[in-house]
DNA sequence: GAGTGGTCTAGACCACTCA
DNA sequence: GAGTGGTCTAGACCACTCA
């Protein structure tokens, strides 16, 4: 672990504890850098990652103060992280049931979100993910098969970032979404057990590898009464 | 503007451009360093914020690289400025109608969100956002009234969030916010203009001023066929 | 004027990748 | 071994806030 990870999970530990009070403003970049023997810019770079989290904020000329909420209840989690349904659900009992698991040519759409040409085939997947045994999400997913290799019945029963990651050695290194309310069509009145006038919240997603190219163009159907997704945005 | 912001909008304009070819990582960052005239950290500093875009990625001992979908339409634009509708869709034309304004005392829900006890008032705005003639969103918002003063209807017919930092003086800087699916309501037939049968895409957000304090907990109620909420998500 | 955070420098050493 | 990005230093000067 880095000098300025360690000195920022050691503010964090502060702020929670109640160590450093809410009203005053924590100590100053220099006294931090003098206490922790580090560079001021060290010192920076640690607060930099609190800020992101949305514990603390700066003023410049001011000082650097603890978010209020941050003791209104837990501490809001960003999700950063939520890639793969099994990392999100740890702990929970995830299991798949697969509705579809072919080999197509892609469509226009997504050749283009995948970047690749008509003639290179895709994996085509649908899952239905079960959470401690209620239906949860349906997800339809399509990899290029040349990039993502060996996807099996037994695969889609576990994590596929799993099987990627450490099978295949690749990095997945971000995604991009979009987020939208939409109705539930027969499918999902089918699987995800929802009335017909229950809409369902559609996260359409694209996931790039370090390599910059994408390797999953997916749509996630969620029930709207079991899932919420919430971001923390600063203003710059 | 500063060093780094400069910077980074010069190399962002040679990636949408073509000077920077997307199969060859771009002039490491010594090589930029010279030719920008800064330090290496400043260049680091430039970079940062195009991978944060969802421009670049870096790949340690190998080199900066362009993200491949940037070429694959028009750049994901991120949401973070996404505070206040006038911001959103600067250079639309953007119409308020009022369905509702007073002032009365919290629920223990908006209470515990504003951070503020039960007696203390709050506004209770509804206003209906009418973009280019058409609905758009409904929003209800609360704000306590000791802290975001001289709200008037001449205010809710424009911009709250430059009532705020032009009248008030004060400073927003974040806000945290909970995106859901939701069934439509009656009130949402009415000014929405949408069917029985259509979903909303719902946003609940506390915004929060520079010292931490919460200043609006508010609910926005957008139609699903006008509304998507984009986001990149870096894998740490 | 004293104290704060914001930006920037010119270097150092290191970890990783590829040939 | 040569080249890359990651971390870190010890300073400098500046903009802003408050008294």
């Amino acid at each position: 672990m880095n000098k300025y990870q360690r000195i920022a999970q050691e503010v964090k530990k502060r702020i929670i504890d109640k160590t450093y009070s809410s009203d005053d403003p924590i100590p100053d970049e220099i006294s931090l850098a003098s206490e922790f023997r580090v560079s001021r810019m060290t010192i920076k770079r640690a607060l930099d990652t609190l800020v992101s989290e949305g514990l603390l904020n700066r003023k410049r000329g001011h000082g650097t103060f603890i978010v209020k909420s941050v003791y209104n209840g837990p501490v809001n989690v960003v999700v950063n992280e939520m890639l793969g349904l099994t990392n999100v659900l740890r702990g929970k009992e995830i299991k798949s049931k697969i509705i579809a698991f072919d080999v197509q040519f892609p469509s226009e759409e997504v050749a283009a979100h995948l970047f690749i040409d008509a003639n290179s085939p895709v994996y085509h997947v649908v899952r239905l993910r079960i959470v401690e045994g209620e239906p949860y999400v349906i997800e339809r997913t399509y990899m290029p098969t040349k990039l993502i290799s060996g996807i099996t019945e037994q695969v889609l029963h576990g994590s596929v970032y799993k099987h990627i990651k450490e099978e295949l050695g690749l990095n997945i290194v971000s995604s991009h979404r979009t987020i939208r309310a939409s109705k539930s069509t027969e499918l999902d009145w089918e699987h995800l057990d929802c009335g017909a006038d229950d809409p369902v919240l559609e996260i359409e997603q694209v996931g790039y590898l370090d390599t910059g190219i994408p390797f999953e163009y997916s749509f996630s159907r969620h029930r709207y009464d079991k899932f919420v997704f919430t971001t923390v945005n600063r203003i710059r």
